[in-house]
DNA sequence: CCTACTATATATAACCG
DNA sequence: TCGGTTATATATAGTAG
């Protein structure tokens, strides 16, 4: 539709090209607009200009909302995240009010990529920090039960030899003997049913 | 463009409301196809009607690649999760292929959203599952810690006491007298009940 | 639900400032 | 690079089968 009938296979003049994209994109979203309202449906459209640019068009629901039919409940499941997690929605999110920044449309690709890394290396970062924090923990405590453990065998050991010491010494020997028992098993059960 | 000019608002006749779709629909993919050969331009285009069925477009790269430019490298992120974890892009190759699948194309969008949540579901429960166990090792030995420095400390008082009989008898030369149990076995009752 | 047919509305290629 | 004009190509509303 225009003066002449064009062939669909890449335009080779860069500058035509460009013209071309511009006009059939604005063209491509306005029809997009009038099918979702017209018919009532969700549409997403994502379109990656070649040289650093994003343009969408969304209809009925926002993008990220259209976006999160994928995901499911994504950004739910990361809710229980001990610190502050950027969902994949967060991120879109900031993408999205980015590019509709007037000031920063010229925000190239390329920058939004890198922003977009920054995001995810920051999560990456975030959960294997959680995940250390809590192996860390759960090794240290481990030691120092062994540490505790070794301390206590050490003490009673020496509370067994001075009840030999005393016993010895009392011809009756009055029973302080099988204390160690006492505590020793109630540790051992509680261990058990816990573990 | 038709007989009469139509107002861009929602056709409420159902009937001509479904013939609309299907008809601009493929219009849309169509242009949508020209204008990313015409330009070199990756373009995502994701349709959802309203009762059921997914339409797509994708130029360039599959609508896979483009929409992984949203995520970055989340899915590389989620490498490290203890068990297996369905990435975003795993699954929309699994809605991709169950699409493109000829015996499943009237697979209906409540189908694909009832997978996607079971997939979503098994992940929350997988993560949540593994922190819940962390916090659990963490809280024992914890509460393991608390009853064993307690032990230690009794152990520790109960030598001391020892050490002073030792040093009265030397001294007197009387044979031993108290026992410290009396107090400490309910003691360490209390202590195994609350561990 | 298509398919086909038209009449008409729209989109846009080439051109211009 | 942008916005407007115009001639033409395309899309599609209404209709019928």
């Amino acid at each position: 539709m225009g003066r002449r009938k064009v062939e669909i296979k890449r335009i080779e003049d860069k500058n035509s090209r460009q013209v071309t994209f511009s006009k059939r994109r604005s063209g491509l979203i306005k029809k997009a607009r009038e099918l979702s309202v017209l018919c009532d449906v969700e549409i997403a459209l994502v379109i990656f200009s070649c040289r650093g640019r994003l343009y969408e068009f969304s209809g009925g629901k926002s993008l990220v909302k259209i976006l999160e039919r994928y995901h499911g409940q994504e950004s739910e499941a990361s809710k229980d995240d001990t610190e502050a997690v950027l969902s994949l929605t967060e991120l879109l999110h900031m993408v999205q009010s980015r590019v509709e920044e007037p000031t920063i449309e010229q925000l190239s690709l390329m920058d939004l990529e890198k922003l977009e890394m920054q995001l995810a290396t920051a999560l990456r970062r975030t959960r294997a920090r959680k995940t250390q924090l809590m192996l860390e923990t759960i090794l240290f405590r481990q030691e120092k039960e062994k540490f505790m453990t070794a301390e206590n065998e050490l003490l009673e050991r020496e509370i067994a030899a001075m009840e030999k010491n005393e016993e010895y010494r009392s011809e009756m020997g009055i029973g302080l003997m099988s204390n160690t028992e006492n505590h020793r098993l109630p540790q051992m059960q509680t261990l058990t049913l816990l573990t």
